[in-house]
RNA sequence: GGUGGGAUUCCCGAGUGGCCAAAGGGGGCAGACUGUAAAUCUGCUAGCUUCGCUUUCGGUGGUUCGAAUCCACCUCCCACCA
């Protein structure tokens, strides 16, 4: 497999320094290659996982990721993108942010065979007037200030600080170069400018040619940034925070319009298999989406729990290919539906007692197992006909819940039609 | 350093003494319609023990029967000038 062919096809690819040149590259070296992530929050989200996806496919083809993670300029934050600064965090937040994202890149690629580095680890023994004397002319504020970030916010304002910080990523390009011969960096298409000013400074301090190469915004159809449903929250690979099956439903919602990219991006499918896919009409589509929502989610949880989340949601909603007429190379196929019964929802648990005697009203009880944020959201919900117990229909918001309301010790709750949990006795 | 302007609910942004839990838009949620899609229409969008109560309009204190609105001080931001 050719990598670069590999990323154009299935869309990667957005802009790049030299077209051919990283072409050649790739296909006749094994090169070292980073991508950078902030550590600003403990979970990555699938706002991440384009360059997941692209760091993935590159070590499949023999390339050697370098995870750069983000301790020292994660303290800055980046302007790119963004309209307002962002809050500073300290120095344990950072460290224990990077100590979680470690753990859920692993789940996508091959981390013995991966390269961790941590920019806090040189910028942190930098000295100011060192590093203004060595890299310091290196850099014309007349190129800076024509950077289209930084242009952006000259209108609402930007600090020196987060003016410093497309010098700091160039630096750590370098700093890679140096020590771990990287070659060259990917990122989200905000990075460009960022990602460049690191080219060109790699080229002025060692005359080493290297490239970058970044990857297209994904947008919904609103335009908003890809990645956020159900509440407007993030889509969390931490399983704490976004069931595996709410993940699952996540990629079986998307637009229609959004599928065949999404499929080239987040499913290992061959490109053909993609086309063809995406390409389908009526139920053929909707099947292309349990496709695309079960390989999603084997990616990040792995095969049982997309099997059973699959299984959940046909059994709730329906199978959109029961007869398997449509072919695929996804394990989904080998599944057997007919288990479908065993599966389950996300499910609570919850202590017997609040239901004993008087019992437990049912607007406490939907804020309490997070299906809504409280209460009086709760009763909102239920006002607007959008709140079911068992799947009924709930039209009395002071409806109380005791162990009566259990059938074989669980009760379904739902907030809509499509977001439900189980709750079960403790 | 000087002068002027500003800080409002998730975001933008109205509101300049009671009719303000606060217009409008965005975003979000739900209902209807559908294909668990999109588009469209409708309702909701601070908390609670909900015909009522509590907290919210940068912070603290004050004036007033009553303050997001007036006064004082403080913090932070912006613009122009130097």
């Amino acid at each position: 497999m050719n990598a670069y062919n590999e990323l154009k096809a299935r869309g990667f690819a957005y802009q790049e320094t030299d077209a051919e040149k990283i072409a050649a590259l790739l296909d006749s070296e094994k090169i070292a290659f980073y991508v950078g992530f902030d550590p600003t929050g403990s979970s990555l989200h699938v706002g991440h996982l384009l360059p997941i996806m692209a760091m993935r496919l590159l070590q499949r083809c023999g390339h050697k990721p370098i995870v750069l993670v983000g301790g020292a300029t994660g303290q800055i934050g980046d302007p790119s993108g963004k309209l307002t600064a962002r809050p500073i965090l300290t120095k344990e937040e950072v460290a224990h942010n990077v100590d979680c994202l470690r753990g859920q890149l692993a789940r996508f690629i091959a981390v013995d065979r991966a390269v961790f580095v941590n920019n806090a680890d040189w910028f942190a023994d930098v000295k100011y007037l060192d590093f203004l004397r060595e890299i310091g002319n290196k850099f014309s504020i007349n190129k800076m200030l024509a950077q289209e970030s930084v242009k952006m916010r000259l209108e609402s304002g930007l600090s020196f600080l987060e003016f410093n910080y497309s010098i700091l990523q160039a630096y750590d390009f370098y700093v890679l170069n140096r020590d771990y011969h990287c070659k060259m960096q990917f990122g989200g298409q905000d990075q460009w400018g960022n990602m460049v000013s690191g080219v060109d400074l790699v080229r002025r301090m060692s005359q080493n040619e290297v490239f970058c190469m970044t990857f297209p915004l994904l947008l919904d159809s609103n335009g908003m940034k890809f990645g956020k449903t159900a509440g407007g929250n993030n889509v969390w690979l931490d399983v704490e925070r976004t069931p595996v099956f709410d993940y699952y439903q996540f990629w079986r919602n998307c637009d229609d319009a959004q599928l065949g990219k999404l499929l080239a991006f987040f499913t290992t499918l061959p490109m053909a298999e993609v086309e063809r896919l995406s390409a389908q009409t009526d139920s053929g589509i909707n099947r292309a989406k349990e496709i695309l929502a079960y390989e999603a989610t084997s990616l990040a949880h792995g095969e049982a729990a997309a099997r059973d989340a699959y299984l959940a949601a046909g059994s709730k909603f329906g199978f959109a290919d029961p007869a398997g007429k449509i072919v695929t190379s996804s394990a989904i196929a080998r599944i057997d539906i007919a288990a479908a019964a065993q599966s389950d929802v996300p499910t609570v648990e919850v202590e017997r007692v609040k239901f004993s005697g008087e019992g437990l009203r049912l607007t406490s009880l939907f804020a309490e197992i997070g299906l809504t944020k409280s209460a009086s959201e709760a009763r909102r919900l239920v006002e607007g006909g959008g709140a079911y117990c068992n799947d009924e229909r709930v039209g009395d918001f002071n409806r109380v819940i005791t162990e009566a309301d259990f059938r074989d010790g669980a009760l379904l709750l739902k907030a809509g039609k499509k977001n439900m949990r189980k709750v079960v006795l403790k």
